[in-house]
RNA sequence: GCGCCCGUAGCUCAGCCCGGAUAGAGCGACAGACUUCUAAUCUGUUGGUCGCAGGUUCGAAUCCUGCCGGGCGCGCCA
């Protein structure tokens, strides 16, 4: 858009005035509006190379501007010690509101990444008990950057990978049959008393006949149909539930061992095979085989991302946890081994999170299965509006260390940043009734005069809004969904002071109509964001009542008379 | 010991990838604004040695090095 056209302006300046051009033109938005709408500090950049003063090279590049005078263009300043500023016309505004209008749900969306298959697995928790609330950052994060990926044209698929062959699910199988028949699990089994909850209704389906293998498999299914149900409720759908043993029974295991071993990568150590993951990167190398003849989580894991490039998949993205992050070379190195980690076939990117820190009560919560006292996001769900609870996770990096006060994400839930932006939009929504009641129709938006839009507020909202396709791309190849929520905050405040210094319904028929159109631009900037972040845009907000905070507990008091 | 991440306002965090002009937000505290398209809003005040020390640079919260503090790993577990 328009931030091209001024890169173009700045190269073709740079050649009139026979100036080096860098490989990147640097164009920032400045925060002081007296420094312009864009500014460049490519004069800077440039002294030491050409051997002159600042401000003697910004006044050479501003001259080749003026001679090549562009109409978007109204006036160019050097300023501090030899920065570029542009002060663009007015109409660079109107045209930002009439570009949004004109994409709208795609605005925001390009095609960058059109071609690209892309596998994201996410949350992939053990099949042994319910999501834990510190599982949601995966979650809301696994599913925004997937969302994030789609704007940019990929073609993502979602993947849930089941690790259902492994001891853990035996582990499982005996603590939930110990439980079945009135015994207390292994020492080293799943405390929860999930499991009773769970015995109890595998007593009442199967009955008092069963075997450990039985209950294990009734657990698992019902385990994952737990998770399913978790998921649904919190509004994301998987593509695929990819199961570990079908890597196992189709022979696939098998099958990735012999290529390694054809590609002489491995080698027999203590009666156990090895993989020289170190020739590839690793800090040492890795078991394959076990001494007792089973495969490692790794053989199975490489397995599993060979499926998944079979399976057409142009890039491969995992989200794990920060306690995985010694596999993480591991993984890459074997795929490396197995021919993969080329131009055509990226090895797999490896996206850590940081673990959430549970508190409840000013006290840390503990988050293990085994374990037994663990807060779901089943909880959390009861608690809190799925909403807020996805915007909670994704208000900070997922570099960062997560710490989620149960007491205070329920207790300030009504002060969450998500009813902000989802009142926002309500009262775009609103504005659009009162206007309809009024018998205002919105006419085509290039037939209303732009250029009325001139307050401080309106501007600031057409600036703001002007910079969410690049925040969009920013925060997708960056995999940082926050960046997204940052914007949609700041974006929500400039609609709100604009809503209270301007009044859109108006006797002013241009302005009313110009009005409905910023606001109508406006409700696309914060829908928009709010669906990448996969959070509603409601077109009405629940009223809230006015003695709210005095009321503590207005739910369950009893009647006083 | 080695590896990854974090350290920015009283609290919770953006900003760091890609160095720019006076470092931002929310909450908290204090003071204001509803005859108004819903006040779940707005405005102002308060508040920071950007962990510490060096280095690179015209310029460092941002890049490099070394420390300090916190989290997580370092299995023929998954």
């Amino acid at each position: 858009m328009i931030r091209d056209a001024l890169q173009q302006t700045v190269r073709e300046a740079l050649r009139d005035a026979d100036l080096p051009e860098p490989a990147t033109i640097v164009l920032d938005v400045p925060k002081q509006r007296d420094h312009g709408d864009f500014s460049t500090p490519v004069a800077l950049q440039l002294a030491k190379q050409v051997g002159a003063k600042p401000r003697d090279i910004a006044e050479r590049i501003r001259a080749a501007i003026d001679a090549n005078a562009q109409a978007f263009i109204e006036r160019v300043e050097i300023a501090g010690p030899g920065f570029l500023n542009f002060f663009l016309a007015p109409v660079w505004l109107s045209d930002t509101l009439r570009d949004v209008v004109l994409a709208g749900s795609g605005f925001g969306h390009n095609d960058s990444l059109a071609g690209q298959h892309i596998n994201l697995e996410f949350v992939s928790a053990n099949p042994t008990g319910p999501l834990h609330a510190g599982g949601g950052r995966w979650v809301a994060m696994g599913d925004a950057i997937a969302n994030l990926l789609a704007s940019q044209g990929a073609d993502v698929h979602r993947e849930y990978y089941l690790n259902d062959a492994g001891s853990q699910l035996d582990i499982f199988g005996a603590s939930l049959y110990a439980r079945y028949r009135g015994e207390p699990p292994p020492d080293d089994g799943y405390r929860g008393e999930y499991l009773v909850e769970m015995a109890g209704r595998l007593r009442a389906e199967l009955g008092d006949d069963v075997t450990e293998e039985a209950a294990r498999e009734w657990g698992y299914h019902d385990i994952v149909r737990q998770l399913r149900e978790d998921l649904e409720r919190i509004g994301v759908h998987f593509d695929t539930w990819f199961s570990e043993r079908l890597l196992h029974s189709r022979g696939d295991v098998e099958d990735v061992l012999r290529q390694l071993g054809e590609l002489n990568v491995t080698y027999e150590h203590d009666g156990a095979t090895w993989l020289r993951t170190t020739d590839f990167g690793d800090a040492r190398d890795r078991v394959l085989i076990r001494s007792n003849g089973t495969s490692t989580y790794l053989a199975n894991d490489l397995a599993y991302h060979r499926d998944k490039l079979r399976r057409g998949f142009t890039h491969l993205i995992d989200i794990w946890g920060a306690d995985h992050h010694g596999q993480v070379k591991s993984l890459q190195s074997g795929m490396h081994a197995l021919g993969y980690g080329t131009d055509d076939v990226p090895e797999p990117e490896v996206i850590l999170g940081q673990l959430v820190r549970l508190l409840r009560g000013g006290q840390e919560v503990r988050m293990s299965k085994r374990a037994g006292d663990i807060i779901t996001l089943e909880d959390i769900l009861d608690e809190v509006d799925p909403d807020v609870a996805r915007m909670t996770f994704l208000l900070q990096g997922i570099d960062s260390q997560q710490t989620f006060d149960l007491d205070v994400v329920t207790a300030q839930s009504m002060e969450n940043p998500v009813y902000y932006v989802q009142y926002a939009h309500a009262r775009v929504a609103s504005i659009a009734r009162r206007a309809a009641e009024a018998g205002i129709e919105r006419r085509a938006v290039d037939t209303i005069d732009l250029s009325v839009l001139r307050h401080e507020r309106e501007e600031a909202l057409l600036r703001a809004l002007s910079t969410f396709p690049e925040v969009v791309a920013d925060s997708a190849a960056g995999r940082a969904p926050q960046k997204m929520s940052t914007w949609v905050r700041d974006f929500a405040r400039e609609f709100h002071g604009f809503y209270r210094d301007c009044r859109v319904i108006s006797d002013d028929d241009m302005l009313t109509q110009a009005r409905l159109w910023l606001s109508e631009a406006s409700r696309i900037g914060l829908a928009n964001a709010l669906a990448l972040l996969g959070v509603n845009a409601p077109d009405e907000m629940a009223r809230l009542d006015d003695d709210e905070d005095e009321d503590e507990d207005e739910d369950e008091t009893a009647p006083a008379q």
